[in-house]
DNA sequence: TCTACTGTACCGTCTGGACGGTATTGTCAA
DNA sequence: TTGACAATACCGTCCAGACGGTACAGTAGA
């Protein structure tokens, strides 16, 4: 199937992600992602034929990675619960960092229709936790929090000191467990 | 001071909005807000000599109106907690049919730093809150959770049905009293 | 020989913005 | 009262630069 992934595919994702988050999700240009990954224009083209192919590939390579993320975290303690190990992810990715997801406001700045599988990642996520959480009520507080959380990472806003997080996610915590 | 308030400003700024509604953040451009304000470009370039004015004005304009909105809500009645306001009008915010609100998303691609103003706004009412509300834990948990309201809203994430979001307002508004 | 590029040149489109004009309304001295 | 001037609120055009994308010749390693 993939006989080998020339890691320039990955660079180049990653210099977008740079690029994004260094000169503003505005200036997210082909030039300016070859130059960052240190391949000629033409060599980024031959990796992505389009700008929207890069786009999709940001948005597919996060999804995954999160994904994998998520199932390794749940899979390593089977005691705790599917929505915990949520929380403690999304926790720690959003102190990382380069967690500011610029690329994601140059998504949908090329088109909203990018953010597509991502909704729909969330929305299976979400069914999936309504089922393995008895309390409705911590559910939605909880998930709802963590996007808020995620959004105030995203627009870096940085609002919450060291130890209101860790109040906050202490309470989290506590509220999955019910 | 200000002897005539030429409506045209007002008429800019909305077409703005719509046009990033409608044409995507990304289509923000000073042609289309003009042709969709019923003004030449010429015209608007008088109203905002800039671009970068436009997008100001357009933030500055959201924060006074919310802020309007906040303390009219929070006089009605002044037995309930300014947390409780804030929650209420967030929430019926985010129901409202043009809420989602893409010309942040127009002003961050163009440059991050229009967003100061709206930071330093919710900075100063998330330390206000604190002052005012007794309980840390739930002021965090809610204020949080309305942040990821507003999230969803943004990203057009319709996750939430009916009577998930309704167990989820008198959830908030259930803690916040306390 | 094929793959995975590099490097350069180039094209068409879009966009912000500068600029010169114009119609309407207001001000004020003679 | 009126004529001269000025400020306001636009219109329409033009342009330089940026950007996505194409084309193509060359090349180094497997």
């Amino acid at each position: 199937m993939k006989p080998r992934k020339s890691n320039s595919r990955d660079r180049i994702l990653v210099a977008a992600a740079d690029v994004a988050r260094e000169a503003g999700p505005g200036n997210l240009s082909l030039d300016a992602v070859a130059s960052r990954a240190g391949i000629s224009k033409g060599g980024l083209l031959y990796n992505f034929p389009s700008k929207a192919k890069l786009m999709q590939a940001l948005v597919e390579q996060h999804l995954q990675d999160f994904h994998a993320a998520l199932e390794a975290t749940h899979a390593a303690d089977k005691r705790e619960s599917l929505l915990s190990a949520y929380i403690r992810l999304s926790v720690q990715e959003c102190q990382e960092t380069e967690a500011a997801a610029s690329w994601i406001f140059s998504a949908i700045a090329e088109d909203p229709e990018f953010l597509t599988p991502l909704k729909s990642f969330k929305h299976q996520l979400f069914e999936r936790l309504k089922c393995e959480t008895p309390d409705l009520k911590a559910l939605l507080v909880t998930y709802l929090a963590i996007e808020g959380l995620r959004s105030m990472t995203l627009f870096e806003f940085h609002a919450l000191g060291e130890q209101d997080r860790q109040v906050l996610v202490d309470a989290l915590l506590d509220m999955a467990k019910s």
